[in-house]
DNA sequence: CGTTAGATTGAGCTCGCTCAACCAGTGTGG
DNA sequence: CCACACTGGTTGAGCGAGCTCAATCTAACG
């Protein structure tokens, strides 16, 4: 809530039992009790703008958010100010379970574009521990999720060249993206610069640069209005010789 | 169980109460019940060679397990041979949950030393969701604590030079391992080869030699017998600028 | 029309890579 | 006891992917 964006918090309240994300394939039906604990967990909801830090490493946010609608980044820096961006959060992502959990954040996330949230109070992580065992279950399978992102972050990272990382990195967001429905006729579009990329591989600017446009050379991609449109997934995830997500129906708090 | 060591698994039953590594201040004091049923869980120990596969990449185990002595770690391998190290474990850590909570194992473990296991049933997780809500929690804050680990050895991979890689990483297991009380009169000794360093970082094993060179001229690692010894932790994470293990008691199932 | 954010391009450098030996310790079979 | 092989560490030489520095360009915005 710090941070150059504005933020507002709502209490509109969009009961749970409607939200359009839970109509998608991608996630788990829930059980009427479950679904009902849920919407009462929810305590409101939270507008922010492009640019907004929704949790800043060192802080103790007493909220655990999950995505409604829109972008944003998880990342970590080094005292010197250089950035490591971390994974990306889509809707029906969490955001803060580790701050949650262990207390202070040792990561912040930022708006990518204006986004909505739902609000939960982390007091009452608890109550839902223990009266709720499956949806215990299901927060502990999204802290595992993130895990095997990340561990195929630093494969991507440790082991890949540039040329694949990139490919890699444009094909894993803009599956995700596509399971949530973020995609307009195959095309994907992803609100990132190039220096978001650059911070996500590990690499500089110049050089993330002249290889995002080998990419679009070989027309896997475009950039244009400082965003990117994932044009071709199968051919990104050739180059990258990456299987694609392994992912099931997930479920969504 | 596959891999080049051999394995044999024991039902010789340690309790858990009496575990020696439960006694540790690293670790969570646990309330009687939660300790008997944790004790219950448990189906037998497993005794595997340096060099033994515990868990395999697409496998499928029935198991998850905790290490009670030796050293291992986590890697993944791209299709053409190349590996990344993720992760090394540690007596207390867990194993397995990944593939426990989400199907297929999307990584392979493979034992650094000879080690003993406590071997769990992944069929009776549901069971502990369901009566044990603190040790639901716990194995999320595992989980929790895997994924802030990962989080850092991102940011390091990916923002750090190839000294600062290296000092992070023998500081970070030195500190991990200190916890558990596996340092002799102030020094660690780690058992990883210059490759296993290698393919951690992402560099050659040749520039890994070259810059582990510089950390044994400023005296701050040995090698000898095939493994390492850090013999200035403070050091290593002064060069790393990196501020320690944000670590409280952890629980230990 | 000046300013700013983001993309682009060239030039030169350097960190980390590959290739190729070579060395030391250890274990094995004859 | 020696020859041989094997694992893991060490070192030098030359190369190249990715870096920094420094401009330039474009579009959006006030």
């Amino acid at each position: 809530m710090t941070g150059r964006g504005d933020s507002t918090e709502v209490t509109r309240q969009v009961p749970c039992e409607s939200c359009p994300l839970r109509q998608m394939p991608a996630f788990r039906e829930f059980e009427k009790p479950e679904l009902a604990f849920v919407s009462s967990f929810k305590r409101g909801e939270l507008a922010v703008d492009k640019g907004a830090t929704l949790l800043s490493e060192g802080s103790n946010s007493a909220h655990l958010f999950t995505v409604l609608s829109g972008w944003g980044f998880r990342y970590k820096l080094l005292e010197d100010g250089r950035r490591q961006i971390l994974n990306y959060v889509l809707p029906g992502d969490m955001i803060g379970l580790q701050g949650s959990l262990m207390g202070e954040m040792q990561h912040s996330v930022e708006a990518l574009s204006p986004m909505l949230l739902c609000m939960f109070e982390r007091d009452r992580l608890m109550a839902l521990y223990r009266d709720y065992p499956g949806l215990a279950y299901d927060i502990t399978w999204i802290a595992a999720r993130e895990e095997r992102m990340l561990d195929e972050a630093l494969l991507s990272i440790g082991r890949r060249s540039a040329l694949e990382r990139a490919a890699y990195l444009l094909a894993f967001i803009a599956s995700r993206a596509r399971k949530v429905g973020m995609n307009g006729k195959g095309k994907v579009d992803i609100p990132i610069t190039q220096q978001h990329v650059a911070d996500t591989l590990g690499l500089s600017l110049v050089h993330t640069n002249k290889t995002i446009r080998k990419l679009i050379d070989r027309k896997l991609v475009q950039w244009r209005d400082g965003g990117c449109t994932v044009l071709d997934i199968d051919g990104l995830m050739a180059l990258a010789d990456w299987g694609g997500l392994a992912e099931q129906v997930r479920p969504l708090l």
